[in-house]
DNA sequence: AACTAATACAACCGCGTTCTG
DNA sequence: GCAGAACGCGGTTGTATTAGT
């Protein structure tokens, strides 16, 4: 029987270690990616020297070690926008942290699932309460919920791939210059489309 | 001060997709 | 074109920390 630390690699048989990365861990991977590079997982795990899987060094990886990491403290922003993709593409989250430079999906997950969803599932039951003030963020729900509404009702239909669909977010975003624009196609807003910069 | 509950986040797991021989 | 290996993603779990009683 294994050690609860440690997990048996189905390929090769071999007791992999599994749990928390030490800081000597991470050195050997960092330098291990740094020769072989970040794409094949298995040899890297192999020639680190880690008994650690390909998978887990992957993750290990980019969610941690990755140069340009940003770590903590999401800027109302980013959760603006964090809130705006997930209305378009649902629990893509690799989708959405591709939008966010510096985040990664793990992070974005875990911040909707701690802090987001439960925000949003709280303001949705406020503003089933007509007395209760609008907040912000309610605010900004609402109306990118009216927005996605107005192109289901024969606005701005373009975005959407009829045959399959397939939401096309390059649609809505303007990802041309450095950083990104929301572009606000909502007719109803001011008529025209407006870029918000991230 | 001690205990419990809630929260935040790192890591694991399973599975679908893509790549390679 | 096919099969097996490897990768990548999303869901879930485990655990350390913090807040509340």
């Amino acid at each position: 029987m294994a050690p609860k630390n440690t997990v048996t690699d189905a390929s090769t048989k071999k007791v992999m270690s599994k749990g928390a990365w030490t800081a000597e861990e991470d050195n050997k991977l960092a330098h291990c990616v740094e020769v072989h590079g970040a794409k094949r997982w298995k040899t890297v795990a192999l020639k680190s020297g880690l008994n650690r899987c390909g998978k887990s060094c992957r993750l290990r990886w980019m969610n941690y070690l990755r140069p340009n990491i940003k770590r903590g403290n999401i800027s109302y922003d980013e959760e603006d926008l964090i809130i705006r993709l997930h209305k378009l593409l649902g629990n893509r989250w690799s989708l959405i942290a591709g939008r966010l430079p510096g985040r990664t999906d793990n992070e974005i997950k875990n911040y909707w699932n701690s802090h987001l969803s439960k925000k949003i599932i709280d303001q949705t039951q406020k503003e089933k309460m007509p007395d209760q003030p609008s907040t912000p963020l309610a605010t900004m729900h609402q109306k990118t919920s009216d927005a996605i509404q107005v192109e289901e009702e024969g606005g701005a239909r373009e975005a959407w791939n009829l045959e399959t669909g397939n939401f096309d977010v390059n649609e809505f975003f303007d990802f041309s210059a450095e950083g990104f624009y929301w572009v606000d196609k909502s007719p109803q807003l001011d008529g025209d489309s407006v870029a918000h910069r991230s």
